[in-house]
DNA sequence: AGTAAGTTGCTTAGAGCTAAGCTACTTACC
DNA sequence: GGTAAGTAGCTTAGCTCTAAGCAACTTACT
């Protein structure tokens, strides 16, 4: 009924369980476990949309933890670079209004708030009166921001990059995969029901 | 260096922008936007991973979303839904420790212990002392909270076979994106860095 | 067998995000 | 042109999750 802010989307009744040994054949992975237990206690179900979304939501923690990890090496969080790359991609000169960062970042005024407070403490960005608008704020980044941003945005991009090289993925398969998800993302837009 | 909780995984510095038009024909989206903004600023950026990322950070969002209202219409939470989706995975008599539960869930035991106060109050779920460790205890589920689990699990997977079908993909195509993102969560592994 | 270090198990304090509240500007009506 | 309703903009309260602290059992050493 309302918005409710998107979290993260396993929603198959599953999450960590640990793998015992390390499968090296690309044969059996922790999704298939869990099936495997619904299939025991529940015969009845038709699991195979797991198959794609348990491990897609599993993808996302995976690659989440890398990138949060390289961010953190770097001295920032995902949520802080988040709010730098959004201003960085906006072009010269890098400045963009609380209420923009907010609605492109689908975060609330409040926590966009606490981020810019730390991000303005670190020096990152520097918030200025709107000339135009007395109620208005302007957020622009500052030479550090800046400079921050552009090492992060290589960092992620190179744990992915070395992330799709480690799965053996070549060219023709992650444009393959790539284009199979562009279908099944324009599927999810909520509003069509079961 | 250490496990820190993994959460989401965008990393490619982008999250919401809202379309403009609605794009029917498979052709350009929300993660082309952003990798066209990329290009326009930073024109020797190689942002082919974001083409992969992007989207499965998106679709888990998005899935999220859908599976979170599916649960909400029935009374619960998709927090709450995995402890219980956990207890019924494992069979009769659908008992396990909180500890088992919090290192399953990928969840500190704090975190377990508050969804577990909820549940309890809610009826859903039982405490009660571990007859052979008296430090221990053991979480049941009440019948309540199998008849909720059985509906909700079942809800979940409607809403995610609903979006396969809205997306188009017919059996082949489910199953070769299934394949290809198994290869792809292999390979996500932490531990092999950039 | 006694004892002390180590491990496992759970409830209480801090950090982050979302939902209500208040201020300032706009604009449409008279 | 004055005025009042409406809308946009931002900081303060409530809640959930993670990180430190306390109790109970085990086990290895003497």
């Amino acid at each position: 009924m309302d918005t409710e802010g998107a979290r993260d989307a396993r929603g198959t009744g599953e999450a960590g369980d640990p793998e015992g040994a390390g499968n090296t054949a690309a044969t059996s992975d922790a999704v298939d476990a869990i099936i495997g237990q619904w299939a025991a206690v529940r015969p009845d179900l038709e699991t195979t949309p797991m198959e794609v979304f348990g491990r897609v939501y599993r993808v996302t923690q995976a690659m989440g933890d890398r990138v949060e990890k390289a961010y953190r090496r770097l001295g920032t969080t995902r949520g802080e670079f988040d709010v730098l790359a959004t201003l960085r991609r906006s072009g010269e000169p890098y400045t963009l209004s609380p209420r923009r960062l907010s609605s492109t970042l689908m975060l609330t005024t409040g926590g966009m708030t606490g981020r810019l407070d730390k991000l303005e403490r670190a020096g990152l960005l520097r918030r200025s009166p709107d000339p135009h608008d007395r109620r208005a704020l302007q957020v622009t980044l500052t030479e550090e921001g800046l400079a921050l941003v552009e090492r992060a945005v290589a960092a992620g991009l190179d744990e992915q990059r070395a992330a799709l090289k480690a799965a053996g993925l070549d060219a023709a398969e992650t444009a393959q995969l790539a284009a199979l998800l562009r279908k099944l993302l324009a599927g999810t837009r909520p509003g069509d029901g079961a």
